[in-house]
RNA sequence: GCCCCCAUCGUCUAGUGGCCUAGGACACCACCCUUUCAAGGUGGCGACGCGGAUUCGAACUCCGCUGGGGGCACCA
């Protein structure tokens, strides 16, 4: 795909550093790397930092970070470099300064002297009326001794980009087709502020230009901004605007806009609760995306070769952590022990194991993995084979410790002392050997000594637990359970 | 108030006039497997918002309604 200049393809993501990267954000930059990346184009990451107000300490490192995590690295951008530079929105005030001037005197753009007191009024005053509470113009076309009053007053001017009143504005979108916006409800907006620091509408517009971006993708609540800011780019001197695609919102388990309060919403959170890069990337791309009506399961490398915008719903999508979940699961288990170990391992570590043996994790990888959905559930997975220290759940030994499930455990500890070599296949016929001849049920027998290896009456597989345990601890926790259960 | 977008199972979606008694996935239920829990397998529950129109024929086209969402800042 080329753009109307024959060019390839640039996307840009270009969040605001004003927390941490949200997951409806990292699914707009998903979709813009995933284009870019589609067409062999040019993935940007660029800072909008113009809300100073809002802007947090280390706020673009952290998105950046976030990014890297997901895998969706800038070719071009901040933290990367690039001819286009600076990518922060805040280190080009000059060139905003000067592009505003230059709009000013072609009457593209006028000082405007109202303060945010007397808009703030007059917005309430038309609303009331039932007008409409957009910029009413009245700076437009002020006489000089209006405004060398003003002037005198010792006010400071901000900036408004001139837009038609009349006439109609079409936009066209990848994802929504055409849309018509009749232009009398537009309003004159602020470009530049009194203090010299751009807003959105106008620094979005010129950097695109400036970084000859060929395809904005973006979040559709920007889509009502889009016929104004097709207006800037037409003054700024583009042959041709972007193409736009708006993709849809997403939603939290309410219907509204996904919120702190219904959950994890960071992605940073997500990767501190356990959850894969790759199973997030698969959800994220599964929402409001399809490839079929059946393929479910991708890596970024491979959505990378068959996303496409035009696959893109309209609707708004409701995140659904369940799902999430499950994906993760799925995730989980494709990875290979080596991988599985290497990835639990920080989580096994801040819960308590700090030493934790990874030979043995390594070992008990293939046990675990597939029944855990979240990295931080593998602690407790295999806590037992770390820590000696087991205490005994009291109701599961009330249970199951009756008088045969003791009897069964007082036999079994003498008969697995003669076991030779200590392997799972050993340990398994031996038990079932005394299962048998007690005429016990596998439960009833077995969960005396998973109670009495584990601690708990949910483990990983009991023969295959002991012997990764070994011969000596699997004893003495027999040994233990008999003298002390509970 | 005005402008814009959207509308298929609870959720994410497939579906572009006949292949639809609407397919898949998550969740849920049952069964199978089974040393617990999982994983896996099989089956089940479950949707085209409503009303018109066009057509031999509409989930798919058009209109209206209803419902949801977004926007109307010196936030992005």
């Amino acid at each position: 795909m080329s753009d109307a200049n024959g060019g390839t393809v640039r996307t840009r993501f270009a969040p605001s550093p004003t927390g941490w990267l949200h997951v409806g954000t990292a699914r707009t930059a998903l979709f813009s790397y995933l284009h870019a990346r589609r067409h062999g184009g040019t993935f940007v990451l660029r800072i909008e930092d113009t809300d100073v107000e809002r802007n947090v300490e280390r706020g673009a490192e952290g998105i950046a970070d976030a990014l890297g995590w997901l895998g969706l690295r800038a070719d071009e951008g901040y933290g990367v470099g690039g001819p286009h530079g600076p990518y922060v929105q805040t280190e080009r005030l000059d060139r905003y300064h000067t592009s505003v001037a230059s709009l000013i005197e072609r009457g593209l753009a006028y000082r405007c002297w109202c303060t945010p007191e007397e808009l703030a009024e007059r917005r309430k005053a038309a609303q009331a009326a039932g007008r409409p509470p957009g910029y009413d113009g009245r700076c437009r076309d002020l006489p000089d001794a209006q405004i060398r009053a003003y002037q005198a007053e010792g006010r400071v001017p901000a900036v408004r980009f001139r837009l038609p009143d009349e006439g109609e504005t079409v936009v066209t979108d990848l994802i929504r087709g055409t849309v018509r916006f009749d232009n009398a409800t537009l309003t004159d907006f602020v470009a530049l502020r009194p203090n010299g620091i751009p807003t959105y509408l106008f620094a979005a517009v010129f950097d695109d230009v400036d970084m000859g971006i060929t395809d904005v993708i973006r979040g559709e609540d920007l889509f009502p901004a889009t016929p104004s800011q097709l207006h800037v780019f037409r003054a700024l001197g583009r042959e041709a605007p972007p193409r736009f695609a708006h993709l849809p919102l997403l939603v939290g388990p309410d219907g509204r806009k996904l919120s702190k309060r219904l959950g994890a919403v960071a992605v940073e959170e997500f990767r501190a609760q356990g959850y894969l890069p790759e199973a997030l990337v698969n959800y994220l791309a599964l929402l409001g995306w399809a490839l079929d009506d059946h393929t479910e399961h991708f890596t970024l490398a491979e959505l990378e070769r068959v996303f496409e915008l035009e696959r893109v719903s309209r609707n708004p999508a409701q995140f659904d952590p369940r799902k999430l979940e499950a994906l993760n699961g799925w995730h989980l288990r494709e990875l290979s022990a080596d991988d599985f170990t290497a990835r639990s391992l920080e989580f096994v570590r801040r819960a308590g194991y700090p030493d934790a043996d990874q030979d043995l994790l390594r070992r008990a990888a293939p046990l675990v993995s597939e029944r855990v959905t979240r990295l931080d559930q593998v602690p407790g997975m295999v806590g037992f084979l770390l820590d000696d220290e087991v205490e005994l759940d009291p109701d599961a030994a009330a249970k199951v410790l009756d008088a045969e499930g003791r009897a069964f455990l007082d036999a079994a500890t003498k008969l697995l002392q003669a076991v030779e070599p200590w392997t799972a296949e050993a340990i398994e016929t031996t038990l079932r050997a005394l299962q048998a001849e007690r005429g016990l049920k596998p439960k009833k027998a077995f969960q005396p000594i998973r109670l009495a290896i584990t601690g708990t009456l949910v483990s990983p597989p009991l023969f295959e637990s002991m012997e990764l345990l070994g011969k000596p601890r699997s004893l003495a926790r027999l040994e233990r359970a008999r003298v002390h259960p509970g």
